[in-house]
Order: structure tokens, then sequence, then C-alpha cells
DNA sequence: AGCACCATGTAAGTGGTTACATGATTCC
DNA sequence: GGAATCATGTAACCACTTACATGGTGCT
């Protein structure tokens, strides 16, 4: 009965929404193109959810643009919904169990060939070195939103910043392992 | 029919039992203290798939000792268990979607009081440095284990070096970020 | 005409946690 | 005797993904 876990796809939504009205199919793409890298939702929870949404009175149906050729149902958020948003920001982050998989056939790497180790470290550090160039891309494309309100640019300038420091450590860490490996066979 | 999400708690529990036979009680809490930074497992799976992998012919039961006090059931690990072990280890791991509820959180900060982003980053910096702590006294205790395997040495020292790296990375995002938040406010 | 994509939704299934039930054992 | 912990298990529930269904629109 107590401490029952909580879906937060509710919130990422209402985030969106916050900034301005979306349709589902909008919220997918948005939420894919700048917080996918730490965040994903799919068609299955974004619907149902906006359903419940205008249910329980944080958000709203627009009516559908007829004169524009495709026709999407935007969600706009309420009043109530941005309290709902801020009450969730404001609330501290539930401890979440993490699952890294690649760290785990790491851990029992001397149950097989050493060379399957350093196959997934190579790939990870192609992985690691593609997107920490996307990171620094797009914040190569950050100063020209100064002129957005400073805020909304420090906290999105905060959670790229995130993406190149674990990246950058990611491939430091990589490195190392590769290094230890190599140096415990000879 | 394709792609479908598979589990790898079956992996967990082989590679801890080829290092020796445990009981899911033992199996628990191994994977807890050991690696429970980067995984985790409830008693709800590791019992169900401890049954499977019987089943399925990789692991078996061992006789209970009635002469000990507490009543265990130990499992151990088959040869087909080894080789189903190895042959996930040899594949590449596949991609997850990894959610980080702090950094939404962070993403969605200019919709609320920066305070709470300050005292959301503050806490997240206070783990950090716990969890930092604890690796490097692990790590501390490494060099005892050389009359291990050596090789059994290098992907534990890989898997603790991960922690390192991240938590000291994360505590230069936080206070970035805190920074960052400071300057924008005056 | 035909394909790619836009767009909304749902049903089924999966992996997982949580809560509960049960009983033994150890320690004070 | 009683609390804490050892130890095994299961039923219910939850969050989520995947696959599928359906139809419209834009482009060549």
């Amino acid at each position: 009965m107590t401490n029952r876990r909580k879906s937060r796809t509710k919130f990422a939504i209402l985030g969106f929404l916050a900034s301005k009205p979306r349709s589902g199919y909008d919220l997918k793409k948005a939420i894919e193109k700048s917080i996918g890298f730490f965040w994903s939702e799919s068609y299955g929870q974004i619907y149902p959810i906006l359903s419940q949404l205008v249910k329980e009175g944080h958000a709203i149906k627009l009516p559908i643009d007829e004169t524009s050729g495709r026709k999407r149902q935007q969600y706009a958020i309420t009043d109530t919904g941005i309290e709902e948003l801020k009450d969730w920001i404001e609330k501290a982050a539930e401890p979440q169990t993490y699952r890294n998989e690649l760290l785990l056939k790491i851990f029992f790497g001397h149950q097989a060939d050493p060379d399957a180790s350093r196959k997934h470290l190579e790939e990870f550090k192609t992985q690691q070195k593609e997107l920490n160039e996307t990171f620094k891309g797009f914040q190569s494309t950050l100063p020209d939103m100064k002129d957005q309100p400073l805020n909304h640019y420090v906290y999105l300038q905060a959670t790229i910043n995130y993406g190149i420091l674990m990246t950058e450590a990611s491939l430091k860490w990589a490195n190392d392992t590769l290094r230890m490996i190599n140096k415990a066979k000879s």
C-alpha cells in the first residue's frame, strides 16, 4: 500500500506542454530530439496519459485547425497542470535502480575471451565519441539562444553539459580499461 | 515477433553461480553488495528464474546440508550454463533506454524556483561524494586480492573505476551547474 | 498510382517490483 | 519468550514496449 511505484511520464509530458501546445505526435518527436539522451516515451504511454491529463483537468484539448492540411489534436496545459508540474519539480527525485548491461558484461569479463571485452569497449568508445560530438554541436548553437530568457538557457546548457561530461568520463574509462586488459594479457 | 525485449536477470544469476554455488538469498545479497551500483534484482525475479535455469539444465539443485543450522537450497551452474553465460558475454550489449529523473527535473528547472534545482543538486552532490568514497574504499582493498587470478582482478577493478570516474564527473557537473544557476540569478 | 510519412490509438505481452505468506533459526 | 533475521516463494500489480490497426496527406 505504501511507496508504490510512480510513473513520471505524466511530468515529462506536462513539462513539454508548458512551453507550448503540442500533439501526441509532437511530444514523441520533441522528447526524442531534445532529451532522448536521458529520457524516452512511447506512443503507448503518451496517448493514454494525455487522455488522463484531460480527465484530471491538467490539460485541455484544443480545437482542431481544419484549414491546415494535416489534422492534429493539440493539447494545452492548464493552470492546475502547471501547479502539478511545479510540485513534481520541487520534490526530490526518487532513487531509481539503473541497469548497465555493458558493465555487467565487463564485470563477468574474466569468464570469457578478453577479446570480447575489448570489442565491447571499442564499440562503446565509438558510440560515446559520436554522442559527445552531437552534444558539442548542440552546445555550439546555444549562444544564439541568448535572446531567450536566461533561465531557460541555463537549464538547457546544464543538461547538455551533463552529456558532455559523462561521455568524456566514459571515454577515459574505456581507454583505462582497455589498457588494463592489455597489460594483464602480457 | 522480432526484437522482443529480453531479460538479463538470467545472466546476472549465471554469472554469480559461475564463481561458486549459491542460494537465492545469497544471490540477492551478492548482487546488492558487489554490483548494486549498476544492477539490481528482486526475489520475485531470482527464485522463478532459478527454477527456470534448472528446467533448462543450466543449473542444478545441490543437496541441502542438513547438518548446518539454516537450511538453504544451493544452486550450482552446469557446463551448458557456463556456455550460455559465455555466449551472452560475447554478444554486444543491446541499447537500453536509461532514464534520469534528476536530469528531467533540471531540464524543466526554469518552470520552478531555482532554489528547487539548487537543493536537488546539493543532495545529489552528497550522494555522489558518499558513493565515491565507497568506491575508493573498495579499491583500496583490491591490492590484497592480487593473489586471485589476475584476470578477475582487472575486471573487478574496471567496474570500480567506472564508479569512481562517473561520480567524479557527476560532482564536477553538479558544481558547474550550481555556479551557472547562481550567476544567472544575479 | 503508390510510397513514405503523418497521426492517433489500442491490445497484448514483458520485465520487473512490491507486498504478502510462511516458517525456521539465532541471539538477547 | 520475543525480536531480528534467515530463507523461500508467490500473487498482484505496474510501467512500459511492441506490434498492430486505421486512415489521412504529400510527393513523385
